[in-house]
DNA sequence: AAACGGGCTGACAGCGCTGTCACTTTGTTT
DNA sequence: AAACAAAGTGACAGCGCTGTCAGCCCGTTT
């Protein structure tokens, strides 16, 4: 049985490829009795539209691109999953495209990955999203792309973000009610403004409460195990050791954890950690972290959607979504000085 | 500036389109001065062809689909990685079909995707890989494929393994050498070959060694994180608790551990735990967890070459790969009754 | 010197769809 | 009943490539 195309599809119907076109793509204008005509005929024989002859003519691929360098594993597939979902629902494909953010190829390899008509657009996740360089490109370029990110671009381009910055604000709120005093801070990657504006909301919690900003208790991390580790190293290590750490992500929590568990301090009595992102970690791990769970799957699933948006009617208004995080409270939390 | 097409090359080159399409695609028999005349061409006009017409022109897509119903994140980020690397050097895309196993529409779906033309071949990873209905429907409509998978199909179909058995086999060896005589197991998921085959390691490891296998010491879990807490419960509630646990799959170790915490017993000292993955939540929990690591994405990036030589030429033998696991000893295992 | 064969090149016909536009049918208005 | 608008349909020309096949230009053989 060889592939049936349109053409048969119509001889069958007893109408022209044309209307079969319309019936395929849900266009208006048919008549009910024609389209269940035709849908017949398709069904009957198992016709499926070709990709590439659809692409070809209509000049678009149908997919869309998801660019990242992101080396959190849980991030890279909640952020799949969501675009994905918005993605089928509008018989689109997502080509995953991870990369090196300091490469020189970075800027060809993607331009060529849209002037080859493989994808349509792009969703950039951070901290690509926050490459002055690479944001600039695309826009020159006119290629259509949206932006998962917490930072606002200053042309007027798309994106998604989170209110991470208050979600932080709140989590140092909760641990000074619980009469911490000396909170630690692991601030994120430099390059990642995505994370390192969650240091803003410590510094505007500890204001808002009249405690002074120690800049001791403030730590450079790179958002790795290891470096969280590294962190918990210098700030335990003091005299006056916090009684609280807040680390901007579980990875870097999860290093201070093991580095108290190594010390025999006991949490929370003696020390009380907080991470950011509820990643798969942050409840397998002893005690379980209190967190703030951000809803990935869902910002990428509006990106998309605002994207797919973009592509279809040319909606001059910049499009953007603010989404909303929440706190989790564990076992590594808990009253100070116990 | 508009897009330029293998005309306009042709047109600045001197040379027919066919040619152009030559050198492009690295076809033989074109004379280097030609070659160079048509590059200069395709470097003035930064020509880029058009994935879609080459896709209909030739008749297929350049694009290979990776089908997977797998949780676990680090499992499928490492295979798609592996994948990936192996399709860009052979000038591929890889387009990622998360699936669940049991719907109706499964195969359609998956059948829908290879008759439209958007991939030309499909890696499945398990347990998709063990289905024995989705791996048939493939056979017998000609798809090519490659399985990721430690068991055999009784068609000669490719596919690419680990020696898992194997590995337990060595773990549990291992665990008898540190001294351990009841050494609990807690099976995987019963639908996922690729895990409990990991069992049958353990049963060889115990004979060889001349120990008998305690039933009341094997018991049922379903590879996540809770089922493996679940588990040890079970098996720490007994009178006689085994002095080690041997787990098929991190997550279900991590349980285990995070159990024994809340028991308040020590690790190593009390309980050994061993798992299989090297997930990256082992070396971040407390205490470090002894593990398996398998080479997943060089296993994925095989795959992705077997596929990609079926998809060439017509080798009609099977073709098959193994891979090595490593035993990686951490902080979780010790010398028994201390 | 004729015959041969392999390297190299080009003409051309599609691949299977969609966009455009012209056309026919139907329903609505005066 | 004529005039008009809107809904419904089809003819056709591409979209930008690749496969096929014919033909040219060589050097090498008899």
């Amino acid at each position: 049985m060889v592939k049936a195309t349109i053409d048969d599809v119509a001889a069958l119907a007893g109408v022209s490829m044309k209307t079969v076109s319309r019936v395929v793509n849900k266009e208006p204008n048919v008549r009910a009795s024609t389209r269940d005509k035709v849908q017949a005929a398709i069904d009957e024989l198992a016709y499926r539209p070709s990709q590439s002859a659809r692409s070809l003519a209509a000049n678009r691929s149908y997919v869309l691109g998801l660019l990242y360098d992101n080396p959190s594993a849980s991030y890279v597939i909640d952020v799949q999953d969501g675009a994905l979902a918005s993605c089928r629902r509008a018989g689109y494909d997502l080509l995953i495209h991870p990369c090196k953010r300091d490469t020189v190829e970075l800027l060809t390899e993607v331009l060529a990955l849209v002037r080859q008509g493989r994808v349509d657009g792009l969703i950039l996740t951070p901290p690509l999203s926050d490459m002055t360089e690479l944001v600039q490109t695309l826009v020159s370029a006119g290629i259509p792309f949206v932006r998962l990110s917490p930072t606002e671009y200053k042309d007027a381009c798309p994106y998604v973000q989170t209110n991470d910055q208050e979600a932080a604000y709140d989590m140092t709120c909760r641990l000074i009610e619980l009469g911490h005093r000396r909170i630690g801070f692991i601030v994120g990657h430099p390059d990642h403004r995505a994370v390192t504006q969650r240091y803003t909301g410590y510094v505007a919690a500890l204001k808002e409460n009249d405690l002074v900003l120690d800049k001791s208790l403030v730590v450079q991390g790179y958002n790795s195990f290891d470096s969280g580790r590294e962190c918990a190293r210098e700030l335990l290590s003091s005299a006056t050791p916090p009684s609280a750490i807040f680390a901007s992500n579980d990875d870097m929590a999860a290093g201070v954890i093991i580095e108290a568990h190594h010390r025999s301090i006991t949490m929370p009595a003696e020390l009380s950690v907080a991470g950011f992102d509820d990643t798969p970690v942050a409840h397998q791990i002893y005690p379980s972290l209190t967190t703030v769970r951000q809803p990935i799957a869902e910002m990428a699933a509006k990106a998309v959607d605002l994207l797919l948006k973009q592509l279809k009617g040319k909606s001059v208004q910049i499009p953007a979504a603010i989404m909303s995080c929440r706190i989790l409270e564990r076992e590594s939390t808990g009253e100070a000085g116990r």
